[in-house]
DNA sequence: GGAAACACCCCCGAAAAGGGGGATGTCTGC
DNA sequence: GCAGACATCCCCCTTTTCGGGGGTGTTTCC
């Protein structure tokens, strides 16, 4: 048996999540948190499961990556498998360094993520992680990712040490994501892109 | 049996959905759709569900909103459940005025949407809906109000022409926001809005 | 009557963003 | 091979934003 705890700030999905696995003969839960302290505190109590399966984005603390870094810390036999609405390359090659067992985007198919858990506690050290498609392809793959700092609010000079390239190039991409997006700045362009469900994972 | 048809854009949400109702023996699944489009075509040929559970944002084509309003349309005597992650006041307002059946937020604790789905069955006519919270208070209508044409990419000076009002004036709102929203910036200030539900999606 | 919240206005200086150009190399598809 | 998309970098200059202050007059509520 692989007993899998839950993380996601959204019950419904929690408890769906739940019962899919459920519904399979090899897993049971270990638990289900609604926030990465939530996780550590039941983890603290109850102990570690075998597989931790999180949303990478939760509104308010910390965040999947950090609480990533913090299992690895305190539980390192325990895998961690993180789920995003839209894994960005920065972000998966992030977890993978910080010891994820494996990055799936929300859009993977029946049976992928049950198929992941059983992959990850079978095979120690390996990363799981799924080709995605980019739901609107009108933005280039640095483009995604720029935006992503942009709307948490980072500066093209932090933008560019974060990805290790210069400030003019940046500045290129911001500029043609806001002709992309039809903006007339970040804030907008930000916002278009919400609306476009280019962010928000 | 009442027939379920789930709507939602992220295959692993749709599952658990799925899984999770049809652990109740009085569901049956009618099926499963990735945006509304899909879904209608799916109705166009297999007929209507008695009820359809649907994510209010999805990126792309038609909302859950205009969906809804299809709905009634073609199949009045279907239910159209109504799921986001943070229920405005005038969003559940319009669904209602719309004919929805019901708006949950997507943090409603589990069996509320089994219960509440059952319930708009026996009761035709009835519009479910969770206490929501409205996270808006933390802004002032003028704040409020400014966030939204900073969102469309509007600059200060236009945002004071538009509300009649000074340029210093706007500014310190946006100070204020940017504080209150937890941002270093415009840009982000925005991505926080929409997390937080402040600005549709 | 006073505290608190709000809308309104003002200043400074530094930092950042935006608009317009141009350039190089890679890689992929026809 | 060559167009086209992409990522990378550079220049000019102007406008806007940001962070830190300061203040006024209302209303609302205890």
């Amino acid at each position: 048996m692989i007993s899998v705890l839950i993380v996601d700030d959204h019950p419904i999905v929690r408890d769906g999540l739940g019962v899919l696995l459920e519904s399979e003969k090899d897993f049971t839960i270990h638990g289900a948190a609604a926030s990465a302290e939530e996780a550590l505190a039941l983890c603290a109590k109850k102990g570690a499961p075998d597989v931790v399966v999180t949303d990478v984005h939760m509104p308010g603390g910390m965040t999947g990556l950090e609480m990533l870094a913090r299992f690895k810390k305190a539980y390192p036999s325990t895998r961690v498998i993180l789920l995003a609405g839209m894994p960005l390359k920065a972000e998966v090659d992030e977890a993978r360094s910080l010891g994820a067992a494996g990055y799936l985007p929300k859009s993977s198919k029946r049976g992928v993520l049950a198929t992941a858990i059983r992959r990850v506690v079978a095979e120690p050290g390996v990363f799981v992680e799924e080709a995605y498609v980019q739901p609107k392809t009108i933005l280039s793959a640095r483009e995604a990712e720029i935006l992503k700092y942009m709307a948490l609010g980072k500066t093209r000079e932090e933008i560019a040490i974060i990805l290790g390239i210069g400030f003019e190039t940046v500045r290129t991409h911001t500029k043609n994501l806001i002709v992309k997006l039809d903006a007339s700045n970040s804030a907008g362009a930000v916002s278009r892109a919400y609306e476009l469900g280019l962010l928000r994972a």
